[in-house]
DNA sequence: AATTAGGCCAACCGCGTTGTG
DNA sequence: CCACAACGCGGTTGGCCTAAT
């Protein structure tokens, strides 16, 4: 436990620290500064610029002078009717994923698509419709990512049942058995899966309901790298559901 | 001419993720 | 495995400029 006079010195130490660092606009010899130091350097150690370059500004600060205004690969100028129609298009489909919506549009910044998108078209695209709001979209990506990651690990299990089996088969045992002693918890439905027949994208549902609980569970199993329960909570759920 | 409203954009902030010792 | 640092992303803010009143 930290004494008052400890803390009172920590306090006094941070309001040094950011006393130090430059904010505000950049200038032109900040600019040179950083410039320089990327082309001795490289992208990248921003929080190394201040010592090496001689610049008063954070890492972060300086990261982001580079990516917004100062790469050379920076296309300057308004936003193309093509272009404006590639970010109406990628924002129908991600949402307010900025970064990823610029890595089709070289040369533009996400910080200037998401400026580009907020002046003209947030308030035209303002809508009560729960359908066209930010939730509904960032929902909707959640529920296709989830479709395609599972849909991909469940063709994944076919392709490796095909496997098992033409291995088996040749060698006269049963894929039950096999099935049984692979510690996999697998929903029974998926062992009559014919491994021949391609496997349907299933329709979204219209009922947000059966999700809910789904998005907490996909979140668990993604950050607690628990592929078999996420298996089988996908086999059980959606082969009730869709097939 | 002065004031106001709105567009535009650079920069900052907070937070989540990733990397590293 | 954990703690901390660095990085990256999306949201927000503040200042400048211009058109409208």
């Amino acid at each position: 436990m930290a004494s008052l006079g400890e803390r009172e010195r920590e306090r006094e130490r941070e309001r040094e620290m950011e006393e130090e660092w430059r904010k505000g606009p950049w200038t032109a010899e900040e600019d040179r500064l950083l410039v320089e130091y990327v082309k001795l350097h490289g992208e990248g150690k921003w929080n190394a610029v201040a010592r090496l370059a001689g610049l008063k500004r954070n890492g972060k600060s300086c990261r982001l002078r580079w990516v917004n205004y100062l790469r050379p690969d920076l296309k300057r100028g308004r936003i193309t009717p093509n272009e404006e129609s590639i970010i109406l298009e990628l924002h129908a489909r991600w949402g307010n994923r900025w970064s990823t919506i610029a890595r089709s549009l070289p040369g533009r910044t996400d910080n200037e698509i998401k400026n580009y998108w907020r002046t003209h078209f947030k308030k035209k695209g303002k809508s009560s419709c729960y359908q066209n709001s930010e939730k509904w979209r960032t929902r909707l990506l959640k529920r296709q990512q989830y479709f395609q990651q599972h849909q991909q690990r469940y063709q994944d299990e076919i392709d490796m049942k095909k496997v098992m089996k033409s291995f088996f088969v040749e060698n006269d045992t049963k894929l039950s058995t096999v099935v049984e002693s692979s510690h996999e918890v697998v929903h029974p439905n998926t062992l009559i899966v014919d491994v021949d027949q391609e496997v349907p994208m299933p329709e979204a549902p219209n009922d947000l309901s059966i999700w809910d609980g789904l998005w907490n569970m996909d979140d668990l199993a993604l950050h607690g790298n628990n592929n078999n329960m996420n298996l089988s909570i996908y086999h059980h759920t959606f082969a009730s559901h869709f097939y």
